[in-house]
RNA sequence: GGUUCCGUAGCUCAGCUGGAUAGAGCAACAGCCUUCUAAGCUGUGGGUCUUGGGUUCGAAUCCCAACGGGAUCACCA
């Protein structure tokens, strides 16, 4: 039980008591006391007014006075302006503390049995990944280890775009200009090379639009005509009907991409429990619409192509089957919902992707719900914000594209940088070195963008380096590096503590018992934070654990204890602390390190 | 035009199921390393929470409207 429900329960009794009246403790509200007042919770006597008729100062004494005196675990209290703040005793918090320490997987909310499924990442196979697709991985999987430890089962997947004319464009542009380079001959990592191939077929297109302007051609016709874009066609078409020749090299070039991406996904630590790929799944649906058909709840033009319409839902009609009978990307996202739904028995689906689509998924869940499905409202569109520079949007064409792989080797060489100037790294080995500024490098930018609420689009400087100090990874990796420390001098002192050399130790200090409080709310931030699918709630209390413990730390030589027993207690508080860290960062994905 | 998201310090962001004097970091300035790691701590300055209404004991938070910004509304994916 929380103290803020305790709390609230006991008010309760004593309202009864009072007034005779049966009052909803979860109506009461409690809530943690301003630091500028002395307490520890604080109950909100306005709304008891109705029922107490008296005024606020009468009502909070009377209420107190009854806590006071009925409550073993209240000590004090006092009433400012209507506010009830309640003292609980220092015994209390020691019992509460005792109860995190014991508890191994304290922060794992029990299991719900619901399977969830979480969709993220889903490249497109001719470009590298930029810095947009970094916020969607890094969401994604740490949205998935937030789930998880909200108790969910929870199957990461990703739906890879492998196919379609924006892919032939590189096979072709690298049949013409790529004189048969690959990633070995180049030593170019696979999605930079395919993704070369997209940039030259543009290349070529602008050249050939070029010529046939010059022709006398006008603009507008000429990108539609340009023979570039007809070959590119053809060689769908060819792909489509399985031309091994097309379909060769088109395995050739994705295993090349496949091969990057793996790369990037590695050195970002993410991973995926199962994989689609588009080229397979691009046909499925289609039952589904003959099925709507027959529903009723699809028409079909005069030209034989179907739509739904949504204009009674304040939306437009959408189009599921164009009027040759192929289908386009909203037609295979009905069907691999089905699929989905169906072969994992989900009770739910997550699927993260930038807020452009919107649209898209809000026009899906409807027309799924039209189709029958009453799980199209566990569907659930994880939208974020786009990230932007200074001066804008990301353009290719540009070259204002962060791309992935630089920024990821950017932050090492800056932590690389940081480290080396603070020298605190002597006698650690080279090769344990690397791996500590890469997981420096790695929780900088990782914190950076999961501390911001996914739905807002944010602000990435890259003339500004991200910050090592403040509220940053670093800042809470090196708040965890302090605390080892500690604990290793203490170990090298022979100190040994547990959970059992709490019984007969002293009291926490005020401070102490702000730790606890704070150790204590962890439960409740994993339910709030995968309750809106946002890791930056975590985030935010990674750091309210670590800067509190920064200024704990300032004020309380805890080495320098003589009394045992309050030194026992200072480590596990500490140790807990670090666990609880290590809890929370682990689901953004940020790795702790003992020194840095 | 329809739908939708956002607007809080110079900058980047918290706070939003209504509660007390709106918080951090960065940047600026002033202090603190013979002490368990100064990637830290302490202090100063900095605010019409876009604006205007409404709801009530009480609004940054909820409702309505306006203004400003983003996204989207393809026989693209």
């Amino acid at each position: 039980m929380t103290p803020e429900s305790f709390i609230a329960s006991k008010a309760a009794e004593a309202i009864k008591a009072l007034y005779n009246v049966e009052q909803d403790p979860s109506a009461l509200q409690v809530q943690t006391t301003r630091k500028e007042f002395e307490g520890d919770l604080t109950l909100v006597v306005f709304p008891l007014l109705r029922i107490s008729h008296s005024t606020p100062d009468n009502t909070g004494k009377a209420i107190g006075d009854w806590l006071q005196e009925n409550v073993a675990e209240i000590s004090t209290y006092n009433v400012v302006k209507g506010f009830l703040n309640i003292s609980l005793s220092p015994l209390y918090w020691k019992n509460v503390f005792a109860e995190i320490a014991g508890e191994a997987d304290f922060g794992q909310l029990p299991s719900t049995g619901r399977n969830i499924m979480i969709e993220f990442s889903s490249p497109n196979t001719n470009k590298p990944l930029h810095l947009g697709h970094i916020r969607n991985n890094l969401l994604g999987a740490s949205v998935a280890d937030l789930l998880k430890a909200a108790g969910h089962n929870v199957i990461k997947t990703t739906l890879v775009n492998d196919r379609g004319i924006h892919i032939c464009k590189s096979m072709l542009a690298w049949q013409k200009v790529g004189e048969g380079r690959t990633p070995e001959s180049t030593g170019i990592k696979g999605d930079h090379l395919v993704g070369d191939c997209y940039v030259a077929f543009n290349n070529i297109l602008t050249a050939e639009v070029k010529e046939l302007v010059a022709g006398g051609m006008d603009e507008e016709q000429a990108k539609k005509e340009a023979p570039c874009l007809k070959e590119a066609h053809d060689m769908l078409v060819k792909w489509e009907q399985g031309d091994k020749e097309v379909r060769q090299l088109w395995e050739m070039m994705n295993s090349w991409v496949f091969a990057g991406f793996d790369e990037t996904y590695k050195s970002l630590g993410i991973s995926f429990d199962k994989t689609y790929y588009e080229s397979q799944t691009y046909l499925l649906g289609k039952e589904l619409v003959n099925k709507g058909l027959d529903m009723g709840v699809l028409v079909r033009d005069p030209d034989g192509s179907v739509w739904c319409d949504l204009t009674a839902d304040g939306l437009d009609r959408k189009l599921l089957l164009r009027s040759d009978g192929t289908s386009v990307y909203m037609t295979q996202d009905l069907g691999t919902a089905e699929r989905r739904f169906a072969e994992h028995n989900l009770d739910s689906h997550v699927y993260v992707v930038g807020d452009e689509q919107n649209y898209h998924f809000q026009v899906l869940k409807l027309v799924l719900k039209k189709l029958g499905f009453e799980w199209s409202d566990q569907i659930f569109h994880l939208s974020y914000g786009m990230v932007e520079l200074p001066e804008g949007k990301m353009k290719s064409r540009e070259g204002t594209v962060v791309d992935a792989d630089d920024l990821i080797e950017k932050m090492y060489q800056e932590a690389k940088a940081t480290s080396e100037e603070s020298g605190k790294l002597d006698g650690i080995s080279a090769e344990e070195q690397d791996k500590l500024f890469r997981m420096i490098g790695l929780g900088a930018l990782k914190y950076f963008i999961l501390k911001v609420d996914p739905k807002k689009k944010m602000l990435f400087n890259p003339k500004e380096s991200i910050d090592f100090n403040g509220n940053t990874g670093p800042f809470i990796q090196y708040t965890h590096a302090r605390i080892c420390s500690i604990l290793r001098k203490a170990a090298e002192k022979g100190v040994e503590y547990g959970t059992a050399s709490l019984a007969g130790a002293a009291e926490l200090s005020p401070k102490e018992i702000r730790l606890v409080k704070i150790l204590n709310s962890y439960p409740q931030r994993i339910a709030e934070a995968a309750e809106i699918f946002s890791p930056a709630v975590i985030a935010n209390y990674a750091y309210d654990l670590a800067k509190e413990f920064n200024q704990y730390y300032h004020e309380t030589p805890i080495l320098k204890e003589e009394n045992l027993d309050v030194l026992k207690t200072r480590l596990l508080l500490i140790d807990t602390l670090a666990s609880v860290l290590r809890k929370a960062m682990a689901i953004l994905g940020i790795e702790l390190p003992e020194r840095m």
